[in-house]
This record gives structure tokens, C-alpha cells and sequence, in this order.
DNA sequence: TTTTATTTTTAGATTAGTCTAAAAATATAT
DNA sequence: ATATATTTTTAGACTAATCTAAAAATAAAA
């Protein structure tokens, strides 16, 4: 119904939308698909037309309630995949995105369905991302980042925010994965590195780590 | 490394190179591809640029060796991720083909390597058609159409070489599928129509369905 | 062996998605 | 508030893959 690229603008903006306030503007759309402002302008045109976002010049766009629920199912399919990678094919955390972004695009409505149910409906994919439900819903679960933590507090990681295989291998060598515990022994003030503990072992790490970690207090 | 076109370009004359002698011409590639013998052309020519196939003007075209294993390598996938699509998800082998269509295209050694392992390092896809290896080589099993036996015969359907839903389910209503046996009860000699008898029922079947079961003798 | 029919190729146009370079609008700084 | 910088859009061009219509080559028939 929609070409692979109207399906990675959609998805994009829809990313973009949780973390910028209003209209997501031409540029963060062009970095994150690694292409040029004037192409986006000319993609959110086409994709305003067919009512999938609303877009008025030089003020960014917004999805409709049909753009997201596009996204959403893509985002769905993504995550799903993903799971199907690590659980019934062993692989790693780290190497399923490129696979999974390729996966997405599969058309068929039962073929969703029928992995949904062979993978036992789950609920998140291996980096702890909520996957959202037929109808595009996802668990909002009150999420904190382990930058937004004090000196001497447990956590647990429940997730990461970016899934790059750069950035997961990074948490490898840690041996921070889902699940695992970490103990915040000291954060710098002035640049919000901090000092972390992960099974006895202790780690330096920048504001830019600590903010791609998902945590729940433990 | 190749796109989605050129892959299905390149299967397609795969595919017809087992059925026609010497060159493929460009009608029965635009044919399968439901395009037209114009865009053929043009397409034919740019792949011999890339030494995927030979071609001269008017004589139609031949694989190279690096053609043949592209084509290869795009229907052992095909063929994998049928039997996923069976044994793992359910589907009915009358509604694999259209999926196993998209998913032949995703781009990863390491996933086909898997994906082939964890089904057990199957032989054969749900149609009785035999899997590629990893170097291409399909296994040649000397196949007989149940187009060229004989009445009395008693032969088993061993495979389908057309794999569209309509002519498959056109099977299940006789009950035909891999494993089933199958008795010659007449042969029309000046049309090569036939009455078969499966499981005690007797069919009326024309000379197009019988050229397109393959069958061994029992 | 000419003529006729069919197949194949060429030429030129079209669409989706992209790009560069220049113009226009918005935001920032003095 | 005016000048400067940044962002966004437009205009025009490019590529991959396709199409139609006409020309060229091959095959079939008289």
C-alpha cells in the first residue's frame, strides 16, 4: 500500500514526535534517514497530500492519526522481528536491527499475526521497546533514564534508546544488558559522567551513555 | 548488492533457462514478469553489463556462472522461508508463495544460515521443490510429470511445479498434495486428459494440471 | 523467394526518489 | 531594529525502472 521509503518517513517522524515538542522540523527528519532537508520537504509534501501527517511550510510536520497508525504497525513489525532474531535464531542484541529494518516492510497482515503468536504475543523486543499492539497502542510505562539517577541508587536496566550495534556492543563490554543491576557510585556535576558499578565491576561513563540507558529503581 | 528488480530478474531467467533450450528470450521473461519485452531489453542489457548474463541482440539471454549463483542463492531463501512459513507458522502451501516472494529479497548470509539450520536443514520446500545449498547446487532428483505416465499406473505426487494459490487449491480440492498416491484410471490420447483416482474419489484433471505435478512411481 | 507476420529493439516520455545550488523565510545577534 | 546566520523551500537535474509507439530484425507463409 506504501512504498518502503513513504514507510521510513513515517516511522522516523513518529520517533522524532516522542522526543520533540510540535512540528518535527526538515533536518532531524534528513539526519535520522541520512538524506537531504530538500528531499524531506518534497517526501512530507507527497505524504501531507495523501493526509498521512499535517505540514505547514516552514513549521515541520505532524502525524495524522493514520500516519501513526502506519508507523505504529512498522515499528510493531520491527520489533517483533527482532525478537524472533534473538529468541528462535540465537542472535545477539546487538546484530538484529539492520536485519529487522529490512523485515519491516513485509506486507501481509496474517503473516504479523501468526508470528505474534509464535513468539508467545510478547511484550517488549530484546531492547527492552514496547511493541506495540494491533491497533498501534503501546504500554506507556513511566520510563526513567539512568541519567536522571543520584550517586548511591540501584537501578536495573530495562532498556536501551538507541539500538545501534555500536552503542550495544559499548554496553557488552560492560556486561550491562536487560535485567542486569548497576549501582551509581559517583556522578560528576558539571558534565554528568558518572561512575557505575555492574557486577562488581566499576565503569566510567558520559551524560551521552547515561542517557541511552532505561532504568527502573530497584 | 543488487536490487530488488534485478534479483527477480535474474531468478526468473533462472527459472526459465531449466525449461527452454539455449537463450531465454525477452516475451517469456516479460511474461513471467508481467512487464513489458521493451523494459526487458533494457534490463537484459544493463545485467550483461554486469556479467550476470550473456546476451546478443535478438538471440536472448544466458546466465553467467555469477548469475546463476545470485539467482540461486535469491530461491534458496525463497525456498527456506516457505518451509518457515509452514512448519513454524502454520500457513497452508496454497498461501506461502506470495510472502516467501518479499521475504526472498532480505539482505544477510548470516540470517539464511540460521534460518536454515534452525528448520533443520530441510531438503525440500512445501511443494516438493528441492533447496539450493549455500553454493547453489539444487539436488537433481530425476523428477517425472504425471503428464508423461501411462494408464494403470500407480504413482505419488512428489512435488507441484507451478506454486500459485489458485492452482494449489485446485489441489486441495482433490485432496492432492506431497505424499499423496495417485492411480492412472484413463488417458485420453488426443488431448492428454486423464481420470485419476485419490483416496477412492476419481478425478477429471486436463493435460495443463497433469505437466504441472511431479510424480515417482510406486 | 518475396511477402507477411511476429518478435525484438530503439527512441523518447514518465514516475519515484534523490541531489545541488539558489532563493526565501525564520531565527539569532549586535 | 537592523544585520547576520541558519533553516527551509524551490527549481532544475539525475537515476532506476518502467511505458508507448515506431523502427528494425527475424521467422513463417505463400
Amino acid at each position: 500500500m506504501f512504498s518502503l521509503t513513504e514507510e521510513n518517513y513515517l516511522k522516523t517522524i513518529y520517533h522524532l514526535e516522542q522526543e520533540i515538542e510540535g512540528g518535527v522540523n526538515t533536518t532531524s527528519i534528513a539526519e535520522k534517514l541520512e538524506t537531504k532537508p530538500s528531499s524531506v520537504t518534497d517526501m512530507v509534501q507527497k505524504l501531507a497530500e495523501k493526509n498521512l501527517l499535517l505540514y505547514k511550510k516552514y513549521k515541520g510536520a505532524q502525524l495524522t492519526p493514520s500516519g501513526k497508525r502506519i508507523a505504529a504497525s512498522v515499528i510493531r513489525k520491527h520489533r517483533l522481528w527482532e525478537v524472533f532474531l534473538v529468541e528462535k535464531l540465537n542472535f545477539q542484541w546487538d546484530e538484529v536491527h539492520d536485519i529487522a529494518e529490512q523485515l519491516e516492510h513485509i506486507q501481509s497482515e496474517e503473516l504479523v499475526a501468526r508470528l505474534d503468536v509464535y513468539l508467545g504475543i510478547p511484550d517488549f523486543d530484546p531492547h527492552g521497546d514496547p511493541i506495540p499492539d494491533v491497533d498501534g497502542k503501546i504500554k506507556d510505562m513511566n520510563t526513567k533514564l539512568l541519567s536522571e539517577c543520584e550517586k548511591e541508587q540501584n537501578v536495573v536496566c530495562v532498556g536501551v534508546k538507541e539500538s545501534s550495534s555500536e552503542f550495544l556492543q559499548f554496553l557488552n563490554k560492560m556486561n550491562v544488558s536487560i535485567g542486569t543491576k548497576i549501582k551509581i557510585i559517583n556522578k560528576e556535576s558539571f558534565d554528568g559522567s558518572m561512575v557505575i558499578e555492574v557486577m562488581n565491576n566499576q565503569f566510567f561513563i558520559s551524560k551521552k551513555t547515561s542517557e541511552n540507558i532505561f532504568i527502573n529503581l530497584s
